[in-house]
DNA sequence: CCGTATTTTGTAAGTGCTTACATAACTTCA
DNA sequence: TGAAGTTATGTAAGCACTTACAAAATACGG
């Protein structure tokens, strides 16, 4: 069943068939109506393969990002995959993994597949390499990166606030009397080092020096972050409250202060990123910065609606992010 | 840059050059290494959509499920993608929502969308409706169906054996004296009913009556779990165990408990589902059982691959659950 | 009622690949 | 050395659409 068959139904020739399909105004209602009912009735689907040929697209965004099995990517990309979905794309999903030159490679498999752009969630920066790369790609194809910044011509780059967010964190920190502020980090991503930025700003705003052994990066991933923070505190008694760059690891903090008998957070607290599932199953629960995730991936999703209709969009688009008290730490 | 553009540089035909992109035997290595060598050195990838109408195929799969940003489908969706790829196959991502009518109109989409085979995870087969239409979408491509069943031609499904999964735990609970046993679920999906049969079989077995009222609906939710837990122990304070279809309602449950001033499991003990990130989270840590979604997904992932080289394969994969032991039961 | 403007429809030339079939170029061995 | 067999290459007909351009049909105004 293909156009033909449809035309040759409707006593028409295939133009006026495919022009239904394309929704040209140039149809009578008469014939619009009679095509659409044959359609119906033979339960014809046009060829995605043919289409594409003849559009150059079959409006199909690649998604990238490290890993989906992540929370919070998860989110991300459930929002992205939703937002795009409702204004009639689909999303190639396509997990990199860490290694870069992965990166490169399914950025290329992802233009081999002919997708109309593609929006980054997560990754990890390590600057001259991916991003000359990116470059090309963008000359290809409008990019979109989620809480990533590079200052091409065809990338559009929607960041979280987050070096604000944690600057506000550890001066309401340093405001009650905390300076030895344990900050655990992960991944050395652009978000990553906002968040490294921030925490310093506040010191240095306030008068202090960082030591640089209380910033410490650790795998992200429970048992290790549990081993690491008990090893800092025996150390390192003085510390007094532990900041993260994932909820994982501030958990992970919450354990090992848990496990050797302080409590949070009179004498420890202990403050979150991501605002993920996990900082409401923890006791105490745990406070914890949303960067908005939401937000910056409808943005990403209404920006690239913009680009394809034409329109002159901001390349660099910054979102607040906003603090969640609970029990674990409160201002 | 097309196939005609290679072929004039190599001075060969076209014919020969879309042979080596499909790696037909019949090129002579030198003509071959001379093509492959343009072919780099211009940059060239042949068009997708111009492959798809030749081929009627380009290896892509769809992959349904209800919510990526659950955990558990996260993980899944994270191990098929994989899976896929290594396999040279991309991953369309559909997320459906709860909604059986999208659930439709989603299967429709993909199958608009050419997909060479449908992966469902996860789906809420309401009985009648949804089955029929796969029925019909099974006759155009392969459906894998992870976590469900039905009995159709052209459809696999591989399920986690959770029957059998719960049966044990409820039996274990029984055979340590406990009798009222809280057994609390989320959704009306194919493995929901296989864990209710476990639980009911564990029962009849030590000939002891199940009291309906034991068996509590809660929506997938934490606030939701932790209310309806505390309302359920205050009106029956016999309950000394609480399983749960999914961890997040086991977390709940452990809230719960503990704000009552319970302890776990000395007083009431509690056993989770799906072996997630939470339940190393919480403490105490939560004992869960491991339905092998990483197992349940390479599979339908290799089956699919099976399928597509012409094997024959069986139509329905069991695979057992496994419990996790951690703080809140032990055996 | 006819000429012009406008709307609707059709013709045909892409779009870039695959592949059956035909042909040409090599092997092999008597 | 040449016939038969084998391997490599080319020709041309799909595949199912889009769309510029041409042509036909209709509407409108005087």
């Amino acid at each position: 069943m293909n156009i033909y068959d449809i035309a040759k139904q409707a006593g028409v020739s295939i133009a006026t068939v495919s022009r239904v399909l394309n929704g040209s105004p140039n149809v009578s209602p008469k014939t619009k109506q009679k095509i659409l009912d044959i359609m119906e009735k033979e339960d014809y689907t046009p060829n995605i393969f043919a289409r594409g040929l003849g559009l150059n697209s079959i409006k199909m965004i690649g998604v990238l990002c490290t890993d989906v099995a992540d929370i919070y990517y998860a989110k991300a990309v459930s929002i992205i995959e939703n937002a795009l979905r409702q204004n009639g794309f689909d999303a190639l999903l396509c997990c990199t993994g860490d290694a870069l030159d992965d990166k490169k490679k399914y950025l290329d498999l992802l233009l081999a597949k002919r997708v109309d752009a593609i929006i980054l969630i997560g990754s990890p920066f390590k600057e001259k390499f991916d991003n000359s790369h990116i470059e090309q790609v963008s000359q290809k194809v409008p990019v979109f990166i989620i809480n990533g910044f590079l200052p091409f011509d065809n990338t559009y780059c929607i960041i979280g606030d987050e070096k604000e967010a944690m600057h506000q964190n550890v001066l309401s920190l340093i405001a009650k009397g905390h300076t030895e502020i344990l900050y655990l980090y992960d991944a050395e991503t652009y978000s990553g080092s906002q968040k490294i930025d921030g925490y310093t700003l506040a010191y240095t705003d306030s008068h202090l020096t960082v030591r640089p052994e209380l910033v410490v990066k650790v795998p992200k991933n429970l048992l290790a972050s549990v081993q690491k923070v008990k090893e800092l505190l025996l150390k390192m008694p003085s510390i007094s409250a532990v900041t993260a760059s994932e909820d994982l690891l501030a958990v992970g903090a919450m354990k090992a202060i848990t496990e050797l008998g302080y409590t949070i957070p009179e004498d420890i607290c202990v403050i979150g990123f991501n605002n993920s599932l996990l900082s409401e199953c923890t006791s105490p629960t745990l406070t914890s910065v949303d960067n908005r995730v939401d937000i910056l991936c409808t943005t990403a999703v209404n920006l690239l609606i913009d680009v394809f209709s034409g329109k002159s969009v901001a390349n660099k688009i910054t979102i607040s992010s906003k603090l969640i008290e609970r029990e674990s730490f409160k201002l």
